[in-house]
DNA sequence: CTACAAGTTCAAGTGAACTTGAGGTCAAGT
DNA sequence: ACTTGACCTCAAGTTCACTTGAACTTGTAG
């Protein structure tokens, strides 16, 4: 049965990653990774879901949703192992969204030393807090999820 | 009419402030902002609440809780009003909280480039991935929640 | 004085990202 | 063969930051 054979069990999986067996699953059921099964049913990895896992824990960092990063994900090819050349690709778009955070970190930080720091904060006049943004999401949960936008709802009058 | 008309009623203040009625409500709750009431036990606010609103959103925006913003909040003096430089106090402690999730951020950066785009993350070798406990935490909840705290090395006095 | 928009409380729902628990199965060592 | 621990699924629970809805009260314009 080839033993050894680089397929590594959940456990192992998760001691590698740092990420839990649970969260693992979840990443499953999300489409985030996949696994092979043994005839028993349980989970098999090969060692390159590794790099898939560690995308996804940096993507988190950067303070994107599983969706999102389940989407990007889907660019990798399907059929074979993923190149070097496929994950600077992919890494492209994501230092381009890291850079746009940062941009915005940098306007909070010049917001909170002249904006709030000297007084004239009100946020219906302060431009930095409202960085032009499309309005309000509607439906239910959080709105100012980090990764989000400030909502807009007609603050001017 | 009476004395009391520069205080604000609520959908005043979520016009003003661009954060919902429920929010507003909410954040009270929780003590992050207060409200005097009518005799009828409608919320009116001081026009000063305002600023406290604005920084609460940008202490969002950076990627912090409520909880943490509520902490930092209750520096604020209790008797009066808030000057320039009690705003200033704070700001400066945000300032360095920021500068360290953007120092984050450029390490995320960097290990997307060089170390993702070139092959070598594995995730059990590459600390980039790892800036910490992260692998260790216990209790329930979301574990690798997009403002988890990185350790703060209390680098300024 | 009355109509009604705007306000109130309280309970329950939402979505994201998981974790926990129950109840059972699989695989490896002795 | 047996035991033990790792693994499975599925359902329900948890935290955060709110929103929504029901049922009721206030404040003000006409």
């Amino acid at each position: 049965m080839l033993p050894g054979m680089s397929m590594l069990a959940i456990s192992e999986v998760a001691r590698r990653s740092g990420v839990a067996a649970s969260a693992l699953r979840f990443y499953e059921e999300r489409g985030l990774i996949r696994s092979e099964r043994t005839g028993g049913g349980q989970r098999r990895y090969p060692r390159a879901v590794l790099r898939r896992i560690a995308f996804v824990v940096f993507a988190q960092r950067v303070g994107f949703t599983l969706e999102e990063i389940a989407t990007e994900l889907a660019k990798l090819p399907e059929g074979r192992v993923p190149t070097g050349r496929d994950w600077q690709r992919l890494s492209k778009t994501w230092t381009a969204r890291i850079d746009e955070r940062m941009a915005e970190l940098q306007r909070l930080r010049a917001g909170l030393t002249q904006c709030i720091g000297c007084g004239c904060l009100s946020l219906d006049r302060c431009q930095l807090s409202n960085p032009g943004d499309r309005a309000g999401r509607s439906g239910p949960g959080p709105r100012f999820w980090v990764g989000d936008r400030v909502p807009v709802t007609d603050a001017k009058r």
